[in-house]
DNA sequence: TGTACATCAGTGAACGCGCGTTCACTGATGTAC
DNA sequence: TGTACATCAGTGAACGCGCGTTCACTGATGTAC
């Protein structure tokens, strides 16, 4: 049946969330659905293939989730600071294999990664009344620098989730208005 | 004789320098110095126990190579974080061992780990004349959070460095001082 | 000066392991006539 | 309604591979007497 592809899929997010994507081996994957290796490949191509597929759902559930409604732009990235950094505390392997990952950062340019998701940074950052003197690539560039430092600080313990610093930094970024 | 070990490790450094540290076996590690694996289980108890010895000199040295030559702890920061990514483009592999590593950042608490370093720069920030309504912490967090984010854009070629939007992101974290 | 012995870095073959991938085969299901 | 056939998801065993680690053994070197 054609739930096979889904329900292999579904799995692998479930293991890596779960073990990390280290830890996933086809094997461990087809067993824990009953069914053999064999049977994979009746399904993908190859390991590399199910990373991709796996890849691209996970990017756009992310970004389906992410919830901007707030009024200002501003405002609309700091959600999605709030958000990013909450999904790096509740699913730290997930975030880990979509934005770390060397596997995934190699497919920054393709279609499958999650590149959609600063494509709609960078787009609300064009809409900013940006401070003068830093161009709105430099601007994406000190924003987005330090939502993922930050969440890789907090990924690894070296410090814990605080809302109030992110609002404090990106309004500093932001040149002080506000 | 006691070069052996030593052979080792610096092999080691190269061998991470330049394929990764993920590609790392004994096998090819030891051949290509001229031994096979057995002679390296007369020098290390494990891989793990290389790893350690290899973080722990990697970490020195990083820290022992950073010039702190500025006038004021500022200036100084601006100098670590100069340091930081010109190592993240020149030598890309060891600081992703050193710095994004999981086993790496797993050591964060023990002496081999590169927490030395990070150590010196929250003792710079303790010399800082810092911005009212943020505590050191937080601003320690701030700096290292954009630092290391711009550096992991780098090294996955996001975007390039550029020594003056460092600059302006340092002051404007640092509260419009000079 | 010569002999016996201890030390120990290095050898090389083997261990068991888990991995991604392949492939001839099975057997249930649906379709054609 | 019954028979022949095509399809195709899934089986299960095997492939070759590279890995970290172990271990009985070698042979050069230094020391003791």
């Amino acid at each position: 049946m054609e739930n096979t592809e889904t329900e292999l899929i579904t799995k692998t997010i479930n293991v890596i969330d779960k073990q990390g994507y280290q830890n996933l081996s086809l094997r461990k994957l087809t067993s824990s659905l009953g069914l053999t290796t064999g049977a994979f490949y009746k399904h993908f191509a190859s390991k590399e293939d199910l990373y991709q597929k796996v890849t691209s759902q996970l990017s756009q559930e992310f970004i389906a989730q992410v919830n901007l409604t707030a009024p200002k732009p501003a405002n609309q990235i700091l959600q999605i600071a709030d958000y990013f950094v909450q999904q790096v505390e509740l699913h730290p392997n997930i975030m880990n294999f979509l934005f770390f990952n060397e596997a995934a950062v190699a497919a920054l340019n393709s279609e499958v990664s999650a590149y959609p998701f600063l494509a709609k940074i960078r787009a609300l950052i064009a809409d900013l009344d940006v401070k003068s003197g830093t161009s709105k690539q430099d601007f994406f560039i000190q924003i987005w620098s330090f939502i993922q430092g930050y969440a890789f600080l907090i990924q690894n313990g070296v410090t814990h989730y605080d809302k109030t610093l992110v609002k404090t930094t990106l309004q500093e970024l932001l040149g002080g208005e506000k």
